[in-house]
RNA sequence: GGGCGAUUAGCUCAAUUGGUCAGAGCGCCUGCCUUACACGCAGGAGGUUACAGGUUCGAGUCCUGUAUCGCCCA
């Protein structure tokens, strides 16, 4: 950079950026170098790898933002410092937008993509990757252009080939524990994806449905009847009714019914409703209001249930007892009645249909009264020809056990077609009660937007409590097999500290629950389960039997050797692990092998035509092993030693759960082997930022579509303008929310984004189309200008390519950036003032004389006033912010600094050197520069981690104007030719120029020159025009006030300054009084004004004199309150009174 | 239903363990293009800290209840 350049007025982004990124990258300076420092200094941070769905949003940038704070400041420090970034698969959120491409594409399912099912999962996984690619890159890059300081030639991502490996050890090490069993669960099933999806995956929404109310017939056989008696039950008798009457919203699903169930006490449960509604009602304070008439409504209706439906209920219940059969409709089977409290004896019939496959509460009924679960959906979404099974059997499959008469639905869409059919078929059979329409509470899958189906399935778990009994398992201990309590121990010892506190609860919360982790995920985008098994002995002729039973050796031989383990394969619900007692059993088996004879068993596995698992593995468990995986374990490296475990993680909250608990767990447990040495957490801190909600007040996430992409915000605002607001929004309790506006690319003027959706969602009312839910920013591809002198269209980031090139793009941008821009030019524009006046230096003085310390200072007082205080104030800065950094209170550091930047710094150092540096006599301009200079290097220090692409661009220029800072025998300053690699100021500040007093005295200062500028303001004197001022001071302060008048003369703009001990009223002069202070500024006032104004102010002040007295005069508070509190009440009531008598002697003048 | 949090100036948010007159940014009003910066400077207006009780010498801060909102879990 040529030095003698001046800078440009306005600072500018989009030519700084560049040129430092550049500058950065080749210096490699962030290149993580393990030297074996000590774990106390080494700092390491995980990214959170952002997924490949799509690109990065403000989310993003908030949260990687604090994160290179953190490890910028670290660095400058002398920390040895990894960041190690990269990148995650996110299974089923990245396949899904995937398929949904090509399904409006090419109009084909994943299924269609090959000729074969195999070929098409690879075609599938082919595309995903190119996906990967396109969106990894493009992550990366927005890394990049917002400064992110991280070690990019580690960048990982979670299918790479050595965290896969890490996968398969960790899978196997838990496999081999007996920690990883197969059972069956009810899931919420995506018909179109046909995968279970996670409850945070669903959300519910208001449909319009009915309520179906069926009759089932009670079977009234002889020989049930007297089956009952048999048992000593009271036998049936001639008026039981004839049906049972129950209500449902979903009729399809009766296919699946396997019991009807009534309370087991329906009046105790009226009793009990009915005492708790009526001790609401004695602790209502209005017995008259809107709860009220609830409370009654509610008790009018309990009492009409008595006469309308509870005998029935009872006599329901009696029969249930006897063991009274129901015939199901349709599907001619035989259910039980049964007796469970699910069956609510105040909703429809009081009796209700228990279809264990299909609903979360029948399946606990199910599992509680040991009912068949009979599963009517196939994966597609059709009505399943019906199998029976239970609990005891394995793989839920159609296709065996037909019933008839269930053909006649198979193969209908499930909730659509079966269910006309289904009600249709009630209906001619007159089993068709009534129906009523009812709004009902529908989940949806957030992927493909259509209703959840309950589904019944296998699948893999992972136990967090330990393994149960019945398994024998490793020689591991006990605790460490318990892998959430040792991940809830380490919080609550303290290994693991989170800020805020208040979210270590939220972690123990979720842990202490100790449940099961289905890990398994019907996909095809992922970590495939490494298990397999071999063909079933059924299903194989006599001579491949023959020969599998070589395979059977193999597989014990290599069980003996502890190089793979087995799961039989009907393990059931219950996880357990047997000793293999013959071949056939090894046949019978899941195997699961260790990742050294990989290649051996793949070869067996080939050969032999066994199967592996199809399903992956759910994502958060590569995520989990992320902390170490990307270290390069299980391999012993220098990288796993020095930086295992990391400093900190930094996360928002709603992950605490999915990921930083599941990473604890696997951290402790890995940790427990080689080539760990010790046991160890993953990180020593976690912390916890708030999240950024659109302008609606909703979490932006990559999936809803409202994510605002940061480099639209870079791009109009600057890097760190968006990093400076960043940091400024984060403070501990607040979410951050962030309206944003479309930048028009016709006119530049903003257009809102909330107000663009609007629109949308009117214009497609009236053209007639239906909104199923509220429309995302996403939704919004094209956006009128609403400026109406443009009034033109554009396009938004949604948009297909040809539209953006056709209309151009509206970037999305937010007017608080602005908060960061704005300092950025303080900050450019400060620095260039400096630069001007000290290369003005330069070029007078010669290179050689400014490029060393000339002024040698053996201590602060050989300074002037101001110096010193911008000097104190400097250090007291410093020690604030690192305060603020070690309790992450990032918007805190932000105000640290720029009220010594702005306020400070340039508002009153800055003004006041200027006369310093005008006047060339004055011996204390070279004095001046020395310590602007010294400022000015260490905010450029201080900002660095925050906004470090100015502060890299003005130290270069600083480094070539002025090469040696500091003060020569006071204060020694290292520095380096790059920032980002340059000391950082010292925690403890600079003691030497610490000084309470002149911060005080300043501050008088300060406040007389505010004064004096507010009687200017209120008296209307141009700013140019100077203004005669006496002060009178107390006669023991005024040879102090007198050095020191300058400022005030100086910042006040006052032409004469007479400094006096005693003296009256100027003619027409205006007045103020502070503290011991009277103020008169010359000629501006009358008399009858500053009357009406002495009066008002002595009014004022009396009252606050009256408030203080009557603290003072409080015994009470004399005797409990500290008596440094006392003694300074009683000082500021002193200065008070001081304060009084001024403004009455000043009354006194003017009556 | 359980848990966590919020409610402070027109807006967005601060206020360290209870302790001067509750602060900042944006916006607003007045005046200034003062040779670093109008992305700026000087000054000003604006708050019964959601509501009702309580503890305390003293409450935005602690306790109880009410209202509204948000998030997490079931």
């Amino acid at each position: 950079m040529p030095e003698n350049i001046e800078l440009e007025k306005v600072y500018d982004s989009r030519a700084v950026e560049p040129e430092i990124s550049a500058l950065w990258e080749k210096s490699v300076a962030f290149r993580s170098v393990p030297d074996g420092k000590s774990h106390e200094r080494t700092f390491t941070i995980v990214m959170p790898p952002p997924n490949v769905t799509g690109a990065l949003h403000l989310g993003h940038a908030l949260n990687n933002t604090l994160q290179d704070i953190l490890i910028r400041y670290h660095r400058m420090r002398g920390f040895n410092t990894l960041w190690q970034p990269g990148t995650d698969h996110a299974g089923i959120a990245t396949q899904a937008v995937v398929e949904r491409r090509i399904r409006e594409q090419e109009g084909k399912t994943r299924y269609e993509l090959a000729e074969t099912p195999e070929k098409s999962r690879e075609e599938l996984v082919r595309r995903i990757w190119q996906w990967k690619d396109e969106y990894e890159q493009r992550i990366l890059n927005q890394l990049k252009l917002m400064g992110c300081s991280c070690d990019w030639e580690r960048t990982r991502f979670t299918l790479d080939e050595g965290l896969s490996r890490a996968v398969r050890l960790m899978f196997f090490n838990l496999f081999k524990d007996g920690l990883i069993f197969r059972g069956k669960r009810l899931v919420n099933w995506d018909t179109q994806l046909q995968t279970a999806v996670s409850d945070d995956e669903v959300y519910y929404e208001t449909v319009k449905g009915k309520f179906w109310h069926f009759k089932y017939p009670v079977v009234r056989q002889q020989g049930n009847r007297q089956q009952a008696t048999g048992n000593g039950l009271t036998a049936l008798s001639a008026d039981d009714p004839e049906y049972v009457i129950i209500a449902t919203t979903r009729p399809e699903t009766m296919l699946g019914d396997t019991a009807v169930a009534v309370h087991p006490d329906p009046q105790g449960f009226l009793d009990r409703e009915e005492k708790q509604l009526e001790e609401t009602w004695d602790r209502l304070s209005n017995q008259s209001g809107k709860e009220a008439t609830e409370i009654q409504t509610k008790l009018d209706a309990i009492a009409a249930r008595r006469e309308s439906h509870l005998p029935t209920l009872i006599k329901l219940r009696d029969m249930a007892h006897a063991g009274c059969k129901l015939r199901l409709p349709l599907v001619e089977r035989e259910i039980p009645l049964i007796c469970d409290e699910w069956a609510n004896p105040m909703l429809g019939s009081g009796c209700v249909k228990i279809t264990p496959a299909h609903d979360p509460n029948d399946y606990e009924v199910g599992l509680r009264h040991k009912l068949p679960m009979i599963n009517v959906l196939t994966p597609d979404g059709k009505v399943a020809p019906i199998i029976e099974s239970d609990l005891s059997d394995a793989p839920v499959k159609a296709g065996t056990n037909e019933n008839a008469h269930s053909h006649v639905y198979a193969g209908l869409v499930f909730g659509t077609e079966g269910r006309q059919r289904v009600v249709d078929d009630m209906k001619s059979n007159d089993l068709l009660a009534h129906e009523e329409d009812r709004d009902i509470e529908l989940g949806h899958s957030d992927r493909s937007k259509l209703p959840i189906e309950p589904f019944l399935s296998d699948q893999w778990f992972l136990s967090t409590s330990g393994p149960p009994k019945s398994v024998s398992h490793s020689e591991r201990s006990e605790e460490s097999l318990a892998l959430a309590q040792s991940a809830m121990n380490t919080v609550e010892d303290g290994r693991i500290q989170v800020f805020p506190s208040r979210y270590a609860k939220t972690y123990l919360d979720w842990l202490a629950e100790k449940r099961d982790w289905c890990i398994s995920r019907q996909l095809w985008w992922g970590h495939r389960i490494p298990v397999w098994h071999p063909p079933r002995l059924s299903a194989v002729s006599q001579e491949e039997e023959s020969r599998l039973l070589d395979a059977a050796e193999i597989l014990l031989k290599w069980e003996k050797e502890g190089k793979a383990f087995s799961r039989l394969w009907r393990g059931g619900e219950i996880p357990f692990k047997i000793e293999i007692a013959s071949l056939a059993r090894a046949l019978e088996s899941y195997w699961c092998p260790s990742p050294e004879i990989e290649h051996q068993f793949d070869e067996l596995a080939r050969e032999y035509k066994f199967s592996q698992d199809p399903d992956v593995l759910d994502t958060w468990f590569s995520s989990a092993l992320w902390p170490f995986s990307t270290l390069g374990w299980p391999h012993d490296t220098k990288h796993l030693k020095q930086y295992y475990p990391g400093s900190v993680l930094c996360t928002s909250r709603d992950i605490i759960t999915n990921w930083v608990a599941r990473m604890v767990m696997f951290g402790l447990y890995a940790s427990r082997e080689a080539p760990f040495d010790r046991v160890d957490v993953p990180f020593d801190h976690v912390y916890v930022h708030p999240k950024i909600l659109d302008g609606r007040g909703e979490t932006m996430s990559k999936s809803k579509g409202n994510g605002v992409d940061p480099v639209d915000i870079i791009h109009t605002h600057g890097a760190d303008a968006l990093r400076y607001t960043m940091a400024d929004l984060t403070t501990e309790t607040q979410d951050i929310r962030m309206p944003v506006e479309y930048l028009c690319p016709h006119c530049g003027k903003l257009t809102e984004q909330s107000g663009a959706i609007k629109a949308e969602e009117q214009s497609r009312k009236s053209r007639g189309q239906k909104l199923e839910r509220k429309l995302q920013p996403a939704d919004c591809t094209r956006v009128k200008c609403t400026h109406k002198e443009c009034s033109k269209e554009f396009a938004t980031q949604w948009a297909d390519a040809e539209t953006k090139k056709q209309l151009g793009i509206g970037r999305e941008t937010s007017e608080k950036f602005e908060i960061g821009r704005n300092f950025c030019n303080k900050l450019w524009n400060a620095a260039r003032f400096a630069f001007m006046n000290l290369q003005e230096a330069t070029r007078q003085q010669g290179n050689e004389a400014t490029g060393s310390s000339r002024v040698h200072l053996d201590a602060p007082h050989q300074l002037a006033p101001e110096d010193r205080w911008i000097l104190a104030k400097l250090s007291q800065t410093i020690r604030e912010y690192h305060q603020c950094i070690a309790g992450y209170q990032f918007s805190a550091s932000v105000k640290v600094l720029r009220e010594f930047f702005w306020d400070c710094l340039c508002d009153w150092y800055i003004e006041l050197t200027k006369a310093r540096f005008t006047n060339a006599d004055d011996p204390s301009g070279s004095a001046a520069k020395r310590v602007l200079t010294f400022c000015l290097d260490q905010s450029l220090r201080l900002w660095h981690p925050t906004i470090p692409f100015i502060t890299e661009r003005l130290w270069t220029q600083l480094n070539t104007i002025v090469p040696k800072r500091g003060f020569s025998g006071l204060v020694e300053l290292k520095s380096q030719s790059m920032l980002a690699t340059t000391e950082f100021p010292p925690v403890d500040g600079y003691p030497a120029f610490d000084d309470p007093e002149i911060i005080a005295v300043f501050g008088e200062l300060q406040d007389a020159t505010r004064g004096v500028r507010e009687l200017r303001n209120t008296y209307n004197v141009a700013p140019r025009d100077p203004v005669n001022v006496t002060v009178i001071v107390p006669a023991e302060n005024l040879s102090g006030f007198q050095a020191q008048s300058h400022i005030l003369k100086h910042m006040a703009g006052i032409g004469e300054l007479n400094v006096k001990s005693s003296g009256s009223r100027p003619a027409n002069a205006a007045s103020m009084t502070i503290n011991t202070l009277r103020i008169y500024v010359h000629d501006i006032s009358n008399d009858a004004t500053e009357r009406t104004r002495a009066k008002k102010s002595l009014e004022a002040l009396e009252k606050q004199i009256a408030g203080k007295q009557s603290k003072l005069n409080n015994e009470q508070f004399i005797a409990k309150a500290d008596a440094e509190l006392v003694a300074a009440e009683r000082e500021r009531f002193e200065s008070m009174l001081v304060e009084q008598a001024n403004l009455r002697a000043h009354l006194a003048e003017l009556l």
